[in-house]
RNA sequence: GGCGCAGUAGUUCAGCCUGGUUAGAAUGCCAGCCUGUCACGCUGGAGGUCGAGGGUUCGAGCCCCUUCUGCGUCGCCA
């Protein structure tokens, strides 16, 4: 039978004394993170997430506390009383490594199997052992940095949307499937057998109806789920600070979104940033950086080279420019150096980004090139000029529409910038993308789909193009970019029921199917709605981004892997056909991939 | 659904290209010794379905096929 912490009280955390504790008696309760028998001299380093401190059993000690100390293994859970003294051979590399314990009292109150890999700060073990023992992963000091990083964050948007008078509202989890967007993940009704609850993918119309009902201005940590396939940065099951305000424009909701991203980089990383965030319309962010979530930390911009590329007589070039595309150029610097596999590797970009291929030259004396046959040495440097290169960089070209030119050259400038070690740790550039499209054209649905959301206001001076140039109709949304990361984004949103009527329609919606999917919002819209927008930021992609971690996993207590099941319980699992009867659903089919007899 | 990477002691890896006795290292673990360690040290020991299945071969960790698992990514994510 383990030991009891019966009359001990803990009085101190492990990482908080100092050498102002020395000389006092002090009750410490953690883990065994190490233990070093020197034979007649143990030294344990117990450790709670706080810190660490060490603890001395020595000849001074009582039989039975030294008996002890050579028993303790890793992770067996500790009480110990003893007193605080100045280390004799003080650990530099330790915060508390001036000073250790002398052990009075050593209590095992929890043993420990050997754990599968070694709790410490920088874990070797493989992301999938870690997943499985998750609690053990937890209990590492980084990723408990990571846990209170997450917590003062979210402590920093209730705090500061609590003083702007935003009031806190929960709104469901079970609603109503919609068919726009991403796949919903779906709870049966027992009660009404056939019939099915979504998950939310955001609390968006729930939000609507508040600022209808008057609540002015709301905020809430909200859980979303979107049944999509996962990234590094995308989870199914993730976790936004939603908010949205009544009798407001975006630069209202920008502004005070700015005040809370100042905030909380000040709380949690004491650092400054510069208002007000530069602000990039969609079209410009698109010209210029290839992307609508710009990365702001380097140049290396795109630029139109259509004119010169009239000039020459290149098959690529012609094709594209004669179908209405671009020829564009991102200038590398230094990039003349880089080997005929290097400049390769970042052709295969563009090809991965649907570009056709991508030319290059390096405007030196002696041109190198993947289309010099097509040049004279004028074009050669008029090209140099007009893109401002030296005969050190290297030019990389794409010619297509202008969809796959911004797309595909916008991704070989950040492989570039990666390459050339222009991205660092600790730098943050923030900027909001505003003017978005309103719709989307997409090929699989063979229709115009919108590209926020249908319940985006479009812009006031593009209205009367909704039925005649639905592609040219700018919406009043807004995203705000961390990093060339989409840290958030919102908008202003439609409050008339006939313009409403209006974007269904241009979406494909019926009179009835509008009704019968939305009826409860169109019905609301009869009631007096207020101008109303709003935002929500990705609280997991903010805490991964403020902690510069790899992985969104690496800010989520218990994620989910990459086929969206947890390592940890083993879910999602079959369930008992008592549950299924209940719910009056049969499974069609089980396939059994799982490879085992 | 596509593409790429990875899977070998508890853990991190080497071995695979070029098949050949008993599959190695480090660390961890266990035991003994050790009074100032902090990557403690020293001595000894245990520990392997080489992810799984099939094929080629006299012989497979290694070559081939299939498959499972994890990661990254494209599609997807209004």
């Amino acid at each position: 039978m383990a030991d009891t912490i019966n009359g001990l009280k803990r009085t101190n955390m492990c990482g908080e004394l100092t050498e102002a504790d020395i000389g006092k008696s002090v009750t410490l309760m953690g883990w065994c993170h190490k233990n070093r028998d020197l034979g007649g001299l143990t030294f344990i380093t117990l450790r709670d997430r706080t810190g660490e401190i060490q603890l001395v059993a020595g000849p001074d000690s009582a039989e039975a506390v030294r008996e002890a100390a050579v028993k303790v293994r890793s992770e067996f859970v500790l009480a110990v009383q003893g007193e605080v003294a100045l280390r004799s051979a003080p650990n530099p590399k330790m915060k508390t490594g001036t000073i250790e314990v002398n052990l009075t009292e050593l209590r095992i109150v929890s043993e420990s199997q050997t754990p599968p890999f070694y709790i410490d700060e920088d874990c070797e073990a493989n992301e999938q052992l870690r997943l499985k023992y998750r609690y053990l992963d937890l209990r590492r000091p980084d990723m408990q940095r990571n846990m209170i990083l997450r917590h003062r964050i979210a402590k920093s948007a209730r705090d500061y949307f609590d003083e702007k008078g935003f009031l806190e509202i929960e709104t469901p989890m079970l609603g109503k499937s919609t068919p726009e967007g991403a796949r919903d993940y779906l709870v049966p009704s027992r009660v009404k057998q056939g019939s099915f609850f979504a998950l939310p993918q955001s609390p968006q119309l729930y939000k609507q109806l508040l600022m209808l009902a008057g609540y002015d201005r709301y905020m809430q940590i909200a859980k979303c789920f979107r049944d999509e396939d996962l990234r590094a940065d995308r989870q199914p099951e993730f976790t936004q600070i939603d908010l949205e305000m009544s009798f407001v424009d975006c630069d209202d909701v920008m502004d005070v979104t700015e005040g809370f991203i100042v905030k909380v980089f000040k709380d949690t990383l004491g650092i400054d940033i510069p208002t007000p965030i530069r602000r990039i319309t969609w079209q410009e962010a698109q010209e210029r950086y290839g992307s609508d979530k710009p990365d702001l930390r380097f140049g290396l911009e795109l630029q139109d080279i259509s004119d010169w590329a009239k000039t020459i007589d290149f098959v690529v070039f012609k094709g594209a420019l004669e179908a209405g595309g671009f020829v564009k150029a991102v200038v590398v610097p230094g990039g003349a150096s880089f080997s005929r596999k290097e400049i390769d590797a970042l052709g295969e970009v563009a090809k991965l980004y649907k570009a056709k291929g991508m030319a290059w030259v390096v405007p030196s004396a002696e041109p190198r090139g993947s289309f010099l046959k097509f040049l004279q040495p004028d074009d050669i440097s008029a090209l140099a000029a007009k893109v401002g290169a030296s005969a050190d960089d290297l030019i990389c070209i794409v010619a297509d529409n202008f969809k796959t030119v911004s797309g595909s050259l916008g991704q070989v400038r950040i492989a570039a910038a990666e390459k050339l070690g222009l991205i660092k740790k600790g730098d943050f550039k923030l900027c909001w993308v505003t003017e978005f499209p309103m719709f989307e054209w997409s090929d699989e649905e063979g229709r115009f789909m919108a590209m926020h959301h249908p319940f985006t206001c479009p812009m006031y001076e593009d209205i009367d193009r909704l039925e005649s140039d639905q592609g040219s109709v700018r919406s009043r949304a807004y995203d705000i970019v961390l990093n060339g990361c989409e840290l958030g984004g919102g908008s202003i949103r439609i409050h008339d029921r006939e313009l409403q009527m209006r974007i269904f329609k241009l979406l494909g919606f019926t009179e009835e199917s509008a009704q019968e999917q939305f009826g409860f919002l169109l019905d609301a819209f009869r009631y007096g709605v207020p101008p109303h927008g709003g935002l929500a930021i990705g609280l997991d992609r903010m805490v991964m981004l403020l902690g510069e971690m790899n992985s969104i996993r690496d800010c989520i207590a218990f994620p989910k892997v990459q086929n969206s099941s947890d390592l940890m319980t083993e879910a999602p699992a079959p369930v008992a056909d008592k549950q299924l009867d209940e719910l009056a659903i049969s499974i069609r089919e089980i396939v059994d991939n799982s490879g085992e007899e």
